[in-house]
Order: structure tokens, then C-alpha cells, then sequence
DNA sequence: TCACAAATCAAACGTTTGTTTGATTTATCT
DNA sequence: AGATAAATCAAACAAACGTTTGATTTGTGA
């Protein structure tokens, strides 16, 4: 489906409040009037509300379509350097579209799917993602660089958790830690080396053996 | 404040369907024909909807006052045990209430907050279970059994993150383990014991020196 | 310039929302 | 048993909800 400019604005605005209020505590005269436009252009446009959030999610799962397989496929990089390369990856992408992950913790955390097409491409997303880690981790198993004994799925618990919560709660660390006067770009930045570092000394340590780099 | 019987049963059934639904996305209506009453007495009960969650914030926080205290303070214990007990501790409380952890975490995801009272509350016990963590870490440091370098923020977020998205994304874990036939009293506990090595062994990596036990 | 389609609008639609009312039942206490 | 308070109920309330309508404006191609 291809969305003119308009569209893309209003799909725009409607990503900000969902993440901001939800799904549920947005109401499309919120998002109308964010939007300067009128109600009906939302039903116009889109046919629902319901379909709205899912032209949101279609747009956006396509804009990050490829992004694995370059790293995955990629020859010249030893199994470790894929990791670190995912992991940086992972760390941009979440901290670069907060709004839309948030939308996304928000789905995952409901119980009663609202809509088979939103659960169908968080799932696909996520069988692509965990396929990524898997290939990677096997092939530095086979090279002999990594351990036997790794779990995939609690690695990607630990990724992907990590800095969701991160992120979920930086007015909180930013608080304790007395950042409070720091721009959010600023934050941003700092937060991105830390997790970085942070993350990458987990999975070396815990998926490589002492002697590999 | 005190709450007798039927409000208890009232908040139990609003704990079920905001979990499910979301506050906003689930009507008193719903509330009062799950818990088979009528629909004002939530009004009659609470006073309003919010004060409802208010309540079930309160009841939920006062049942886990103490807990941290008993490890932290328990002289017997060598840091590295008091981490690991932490750690258990964190797993069993996150997934022996799913419920209010997922209400808890959407709350942290909106960012309009509907009531200070709820946002300080999650501020006080992030507050506490960040001191428990900090306040362990730098024994372990000052006794020489853990490394300098350890950020508890990071370490915080990766032991929370990580037990968290684990829970949310339980489902697909199970589709792409092959795990749906398990009964989830049995997944919970394979999941319990999972979650425990990982953590423990990631945390034994990260802060002890190789010499330590 | 004309005709036709796309876009925009205020207004209204029928539901559902959280809350309140006032009557009625149930429990408590002397 | 009788009086007083607590609990429960169906009904109604105004407000907000997502959506539709029908008229009006804007844009496009001949």
C-alpha cells in the first residue's frame, strides 16, 4: 500500500500520542486536532481508527525490511564482530524510533489481540530477528570461537530487554544519576556508548571463549 | 488504607482485565460483570476508576514492603551469594505476578502520567531495588571480590530488561521452541530455572574477578 | 471555462463511556 | 422486633467515543 504526504502525516502524529497515551486513550478527534485537520479525514483516509494503527505498523516494518541479511551474509566479518555489529544495531534502532517501540511494548503486552494483521508482523519481526542471532551464533560455534552451551532466546531476552528498559525508564536513571540537565540528544548519545559497551561485554563473556580478540 | 473482601476482589478482577486490555481500553462495565456486581459500586467503593488503580497500586506495593532489606542487611552472605539471591528473588516476584507487572509496565510506557500517586510509587520501589543492587555491588567491590568498573544501572536494566521481555514475549518462545503443549505452571518453572542460570552466570562474568568461586 | 473527481468541512449519528441518583434489599445492633 | 446503617440495584445522566452524512471547497484535465 503506498500512502501520499498527508497520510504519512497523519500517521505521523497518531504515532506520537499512541505512544504516548496508547491506543485506547488516543481519541481520533486528539489526533485530528494535532494534525490540524478534520475527524472525518481519518476514517476518509484510512476507513478506521483500527486501520490506522495498522497502516502504521506497515509503513514502518517495511522502512526496516533488510538491515539483517547485510550482516549476516557478510563474509569478511569473524562471528564476534557480526555480534557487535548487531548489538549496535539493535541499540540505533530502538533509541532512533522510541515512539514506535513503545507502541510495540505496548501490543506485545496485551493479552486480547486486537488485530491478527499487527500480531502476524510482530511475530514475523521477531522470527526474523531471532533467526539473525541464531545463524550468527551457530557459525561462530562451528568456527570453534563460541561456546556450546548458548541460548539464543535468552541472549535475545537479554538484548532487546536491556534496552527497552533502558529506555522505558531514562527519566528515572536520569534522575538518580543527576542528568537531568542534559539535552535529550545528549542523553541519547551517552546512553547508546554505555549500552553498547555494556551489552557487548555481556555477550563476549558469555558466548566467547577466553582466547578469541 | 484498609480494604475489605469484596474490594479486594473487585481490585483482583481490575488487576485481570487492565493486564489484559489496559486501563483505558477496559470499561467499568467490564470490571463489574466479571466480578459479578453491579456497575456502581465501583464508584461506591473507590470513587472513580482511577482511584481504582490507585488502590491496586497500593495494595500490590505494601504486600512487597520489606523483602530487600533481609538480603542486603544479612551478614552471612558473601556479595556474590546476596546477587544471586537477589537475582531469584527478582524472578520469582516479576513472574509470580504478571499481572501487575504488566500494568506496571505500561504505566512506565505512557508518558502522559495519569497520576502522580502511581509514578511515585514506581519511583520508590525503582528507587529501592536500585539501592539493593548499588548498595551490594559496592560491598562486593570494597571486600575486592568484584570488579571497579560495574555500572548498577546498566546491570539493573539488563536483570529487570531481561526477566521482563522474557515474560512479554513467553508466547513466541514457546511457538518457536515447540514448547505449547507445556501447561504454564510447567513453562514458568523451566522458564524460572532458564532465566536463573543466564542471569547468574552473566552476572558472575561481569562484576567477580575469575578467582571468586 | 466547464465538468468531474478529490479533499475538506461542520454537523449529526448511534454507542459506549464513567458517574450519579434514588429506591430497595440486606446486615447490624439495641 | 424495630431502627439505623451498609450494600446493592436498575435506571438515568452528560460527556466522549468512532463513524457517517451531505454540502462545500479545492484541484485537475479537457
Amino acid at each position: 500500500m503506498e500512502y501520499n504526504a498527508k497520510q504519512l502525516q497523519i500517521i505521523q502524529v497518531a504515532e506520537r500520542l499512541f505512544a504516548g497515551k496508547g491506543f485506547s486513550g488516543t481519541s481520533i478527534r486528539d489526533i485530528a486536532h494535532e494534525a490540524d485537520i478534520n475527524v472525518s479525514m481519518i476514517s476518509y483516509y484510512f476507513g478506521s481508527k483500527e486501520k490506522l494503527i495498522e497502516a502504521l505498523f506497515e509503513v514502518r516494518f517495511n522502512e526496516s525490511a533488510e538491515r539483517l541479511d547485510n550482516i549476516v551474509s557478510n563474509e569478511d566479518l569473524s562471528p564476534l564482530q557480526k555480534i557487535y555489529i548487531l548489538i549496535d544495531g539493535v541499540i540505533d534502532r530502538l533509541l532512533g524510533n522510541k515512539c514506535f517501540h513503545n507502541i510495540m511494548l505496548r501490543e506485545q503486552l496485551s493479552g486480547e489481540e486486537r488485530t491478527q494483521v499487527i500480531s502476524d508482523l510482530i511475530y514475523e519481526l521477531k522470527l526474523k530477528n531471532w533467526q539473525g542471532i541464531n545463524s550468527i551464533l551457530r557459525e561462530g560455534q562451528e568456527k570453534g570461537h563460541f561456546k556450546e552451551s548458548i541460548d539464543a532466546t535468552l541472549l535475545s531476552a537479554t538484548l532487546y530487554g536491556t534496552v527497552n528498559h533502558a529506555i522505558t525508564t531514562q527519566s528515572f536513571y536520569r534522575r538518580i544519576n543527576s542528568l537531568e540537565s542534559l539535552g535529550q540528544d545528549e542523553f541519547d548519545k551517552s546512553l547508546k556508548q554505555k549500552l553498547s559497551k555494556h551489552l557487548k561485554s555481556i555477550f563476549k563473556a558469555t558466548v566467547a571463549y577466553e582466547t578469541i580478540e
